[in-house]
DNA sequence: TAAAACTGTCATAAAACTGTCATACTATAT
DNA sequence: ATATAGTATGACAGTTTTATGACAGTTTTA
């Protein structure tokens, strides 16, 4: 899944240069070149990201920023800001009001880049596909490998999701219902039950290497992933 | 083969420094010091790389720039701005025309250098790759060649590209319509599934010297290179 | 300019994956 | 211990995705 990075920014060059470099990257890019339109496509859907520049015309950067710093779904957006050299006095200001990070023009594309992964990986680093290891299970979603100890591990594309979003969410509980919504897509008219299914077949992939005990069943609830393993109640 | 590389500079003496640095670095510099110079230089030969300061006798930078990536032939050939730390404002312009790096003055020509080896390696690997070499797999970029234990194998030229775009990404999955564009290049309107067709070929070409596992499908992603092999499942 | 090599597309075959169901199994409460 | 609700499992038929062979049109080579 590609990241959305909002690009607010009322120069249409500099706008388009931004956007392609980040299509280049491996994101999508969101264009708007003034607040009014940025806060429509932040309604249309929450921008990963957000850039954005300093001087924009009719609302200054300071102000945008701090009301979507305010507001509830928009405050964890992280918020990076373009200002030119002689702004520089505004940054302060700027990381006062809630950005996250600044760049002053000019600035190379590859740098920007940088920093959005740089910042990406800190909040949100499943955007970025970055490769997790819990419990010697090793999954790489940019090789779309499953490793333990050098030994490939090999299952099908539901099963691939399935456990991407477990070890994204370590020892969390989450419901058939919620399962289906995050892997199978909201669109799922599907039975509860066919979670189970999955869920051994998982299981039966990851028991190859000795695994399947870090998938558990919490009954009444759904299912977990965890490596911490619950002792059995003797009687 | 050398890279070809043209350096616009009106200074002579930055003009012979960055040429000699560029000698020695294995490329092979053309010498211009105006606008008209350089196009003359270009109708000769495509250039693989300009270097081009910001300021330039008669045509400015911005403008030269402009023509060049909005000309057919020379459109794709990467450019490399030098401007004066002074100058800096117009650097985001620069981009915009189309430059594709940029170095301000004072700058080391190790930095050059490497800046020009970066975006040779995104935009025409081959004039300065080495050799890669990946299980008992050779490929030669420059002499067009690849060998497993002094056996040429021979494949179609899209079959090499594909190869040699693999083996510069191992381990990392691609999807097809992304292969196409780093294959293809960017103009495809061709169909998705003419790029299974030629993976096909590829691994039959490979297979004269058994290397056909190494290209590898990823069901619902696309392909990768590998030496990785996955285990079977077993029941 | 003819021959050889290469391309992209298609139809079809083959393989892998899905969701569902019936049935077997387990934990828990009474 | 027994009943009951919740889970696990194996089988299966239907789908989706990939592999493959053939072909006609192009481009390159000799």
């Amino acid at each position: 899944m590609r990241a959305n990075i909002l690009i607010v920014e009322d120069e249409e060059a500099i706008l388009e240069l931004i956007a392609i470099n980040l299509h280049q990257s491996g994101f999508n890019p969101l264009r708007a070149i003034n607040a009014e339109f940025a806060d429509k496509l932040i309604q249309e859907a929450l921008p990963d990201l957000i850039i954005l520049d300093w001087m924009l015309p009719g609302m200054s950067g300071i102000e945008f920023t701090k009301r979507l710093k305010s507001n509830g779904p928009t405050k964890k957006i992280p918020i990076i800001m373009l200002t030119a050299k002689s702004e520089e006095d505004n940054i302060i200001k700027g990381f006062a009001s809630g950005a996250d990070d600044y760049l002053t023009k000019p600035f190379s594309p590859r740098e920007l880049v940088a920093r959005i992964k740089a910042i990406l990986r800190r909040k949100a680093p499943e955007l970025i596909d970055e490769p997790i290891k819990i419990n010697g299970l090793h999954l790489d979603p940019s090789t779309h490998q499953i490793k333990s100890n050098h030994n490939l591990i090999r299952m099908g594309p539901t099963e691939f999701k399935l456990l991407y979003f477990f070890m994204k969410n370590p020892d969390r509980v989450f419901s058939r219902n919620h399962i289906l919504d995050k892997v199978w897509g909201n669109k799922s008219d599907i039975d509860d039950r066919t979670v189970d299914v999955h869920i051994k077949r998982l299981r039966d992939s990851l028991s190859a290497q000795g695994h399947q005990k870090l998938i558990q069943t919490v009954r009444g609830m759904g299912y977990k992933f965890s490596e911490e393993l619950e002792n059995k109640l003797s009687k």
